[in-house]
DNA sequence: GTGTTGACTTAGACAGAGTCCAAGTTAGGA
DNA sequence: TCCTAACTTGGACTCTGTCTAAGTCAACAC
């Protein structure tokens, strides 16, 4: 992701300092952090950044392509820098973390035609759960 | 799911007039609906049910394993009745409809044990999306 | 039937996540 | 250097969902 910032000058971005401030925090750490936490570190580097600004950049991203929002439960959307490389999640159902997983095959094809009701199904999202080593018992 | 309040009465629930009227509207409409409608739906055959009691009584279906908790997008969660019978659900990007879908195998064979990090992997969840023939371009 | 009691329900306050808006600021082209 | 549309800001607001204290009532014992 590290020519996040010229591909998406290429695409008419305005390149603010908050913009690049988000950009490089996503970029930093491959985890998948909330909107909030992407804030509180984005502000470590710029304090008066706003949260309003951090979901505006958030989902241009999204809608450019370059981060995907995961929800992995219904509390608040993480958002997964590795966009780029098709990948799924594994969610432990005690602690919450998560981590990408690369499944074999393509669960989009484990679904036939006759089960489509004629839709355009386009993607499958698939969430692992199940408890991960710190959390068994 | 008809014999959803025996099966309960079984398990020492007490059987009020409230939990009645909520496993009614998730039996009577097969459908993926959110709190918010369970307790319209509720309000129309027992005016005076408080949204506490229909999420409380929507928890507990959804811990006794009777209803499933659905979330497709960040917005509310949506409870399924069809808990009984296993499957997955396929989306509409447009307009947010949900069907209940049936792919062929089983999503948790195509993760290998190198890809489970230690985990106890123990369900996956698979969200197909895609545009519904209404919203079609 | 009546009484008792703990489980259940209620209204409303509260909290977390996200959106919206009007006013102020600024990146980048002319 | 100037201009202006694009961007940012703070704060109010909405939407979901949770919590609490006080009141109610289903089911059991008698």
């Amino acid at each position: 992701m590290s020519d996040l910032l010229e591909r998406l000058r290429g695409r008419g971005w305005r390149l603010t300092s908050q913009r690049r401030v988000v950009a490089e925090v996503l970029d930093g750490e491959h985890v998948h952090l909330t909107a909030d936490e992407v804030h509180a570190r984005a502000a470590g580097r710029l304090p008066e950044i706003s949260r309003a600004t951090v979901y505006n950049t958030l989902g241009e991203l999204v809608a450019l392509g370059e981060v995907l929002e995961v929800a992995t439960d219904g509390r608040a959307k993480r958002y997964d820098p590795n966009a780029h490389r098709a990948h799924q999640h594994l969610v432990c159902s005690g602690c919450g973390a998560i981590r990408d997983v690369h499944p074999h095959g393509d669960p989009l094809a484990a679904l036939p035609a006759a089960e489509r009701f004629g839709f355009a199904v386009a993607t499958a999202e698939v969430t692992y759960r199940g408890l991960c080593p710190d959390c068994r018992p």
